[in-house]
DNA sequence: GATGAATGAGAGTTCATTCAT
DNA sequence: CATGAATGAACTCTCATTCAT
């Protein structure tokens, strides 16, 4: 499995220093290569074309994101936790690992509009994770009936993106993760029964 | 004044045009020029450069979008009535303009870094209003006393976002302005004093 | 005659300033205009195309310039003294418009060949100047007899040149005219009677 | 090393004929890269831009130009002598490659000034080997005390460019090398003791 | 005569991808 | 497997010239 050898990952590392130090536009092959020690030709052994690294770049990390979440939410039970526990996984691994977190929120999204399709497709089951939370939720009587489930997750899932974008452009200076509660609060008073 | 020119206008709108359907990096100068019925020197008696052209179209078309809600607003007396009016236009104005809709939801982002800092700029006005609304609703009692305004506006405005966004990517198959109201009570439910 | 008109000395004087100014290349016809105070259009109406008016200002500038000398030189007897008076005028003119030496030596021989070939047709009467003064000296029994008159003419041409661009590249820092014994005395021993 | 690879000398040699051809301004990239046989942007593996092709062109046919010189005065030992073999060789050279004196006495001085700034610098080793021999004869007394020496070079060297260049423009029609003893002669006359 | 807005051809350079070694 | 030299298509912007007013 091509995905198992370590040039693979190292060209996928390289991939993300060099998008987030020199920004997507001036990200070209070369460089990628030279960052991960390897020659431009070599690159071709691995991935189909350019597009595909930068999709690989998203599949990856956004696997590991995805999983790491869904493990820390799965010792949770109540869908507040659940949800709690998210936003704070969200924030704290983009803020573990900035690079990413320029590349995810900015960078990438420069991108093509076939490209975004299929980074949107590779969302997926992150929305998933998150659609799952909102049906809990109403099951469990925390959140109101007659939900719309979609909507309400574009709702949680823009109002994510859009504060970790604003803390990526202000250069991360201040802290992501404190504000998970206030975030956190926002929304499930959002989706709450009302009294 | 260059902007009042009838061929400033013809020419944002034909950029407008060309950028929907062709996309943003396939929005070569000689289309524009072509779709806008001048010569491509011509593009330059009115625009210093591509990038120009591209931060006219966004400052035109977002001056009149900010006007428009401005002007709505201000016939509202109640926080809770601005936001919902805000909303309504923010869906209605994008469902009116769908070539318009397409460019700043998807088009405009795959701009480099530099430009995608002068948008933001121009988007301020609009964050100034939601930003008034907030510390009004605040006054008002209708919004819970210490919020972080910021991190509100971010929230407001990524959900809104994010739900246009969804609406263009599925090629503005539903009506969008009937999901004012759900996205309003989740807003102010969020941002209410908690009972 | 069009060449007696105001706008015609106008848009020459305007040339060599914009020409000097900005270098060969920079000077458009925008900026020649604007100088002489005229639209661009206008110009147009005094010169075919721009290599026109390069012709003329040559023709012009040059006309002046060998009339000077040519009248200097008529009230001198001796070859000697004429080729003396024919460097210290060629000195001094360059020395007193020293936006004319940026063109001649400079910028104008940045113009493509043909554009030289015509300023070197111009430049013809400067030159049977120079070789009547050697026909004369040899005549008179200063120079030597079998003197090849047209190499001579370009080592003394060729020699004055040179002095003059080097003059000019180095900012016109020290005194041209000064120099004018020193190369008269290079050139009449170079051409003088063996003894 | 870059310069020694066959391409690089490959362009450097196309790109004197294509410029001694189609003249300067109309020496496109396009035509040097199919006239050495390669594509446009191997080019730019050899080269920084178009500009460095045109200094590097001058720097080694200068280079060769220089030595062949200086290899050919290190046999003489009067200044005299030294002089005489500069010249002959001035003139061999250009006349044995009809390509470099086209584009060295008409082509390349078409270029913008900054260039010309740097083909300068390459000349100056040349003008050294000049100043050289008059500072020898000088001291073998061959010359007359109190020369200025970068006058008495300016001299020489104008002497000899405008002669070439008034061949070249004659289309090499003429024996230029059976021109070098006339021209040593007055130029040994104009600086030698007078008597 | 004078204007100046409009025209549109033309070229240097980058970089993803290939393929002979 | 790995290399890296070579490829060549693609696009913005300038500016001399025109012509309707």
């Amino acid at each position: 499995m091509k995905k198992q050898k370590p040039k693979y990952k190292q060209i996928i590392e390289a991939a993300v220093e060099v998008i987030a130090k020199n920004g997507y536009h001036a990200s070209q092959i070369s460089k990628i290569a030279k960052q991960a020690g390897v020659a431009d030709g070599t690159i071709y052994l691995y991935f189909k074309n350019k597009e595909d690294i930068l999709i690989s770049v998203f599949e990856e990390k956004m696997g590991q994101f995805i999983e790491q979440i869904a493990y820390s939410i799965s010792e949770k039970v109540q869908a507040n936790d659940k949800l709690l526990t998210l936003i704070e996984m969200h924030f704290r691994q983009l803020t573990a690992d900035h690079h990413l977190a320029i590349v995810t929120q900015l960078e990438l999204r420069q991108s093509n509009t076939a490209l975004r399709m299929k980074i949107n497709q590779i969302l997926k089951p992150y929305l998933s994770v998150i659609d799952d939370i909102i049906i809990e939720g109403t099951e469990q009587g925390l959140f109101r009936d007659g939900l719309n489930v979609p909507l309400a997750r574009q709702m949680i899932f823009g109002t994510l993106d859009e504060i970790v974008t604003n803390w990526v452009i202000n250069e991360q200076k201040y802290d992501l993760v404190k504000q998970a509660p206030a975030v956190h609060a926002f929304i499930t008073n959002g989706l709450s029964v009302k009294n």
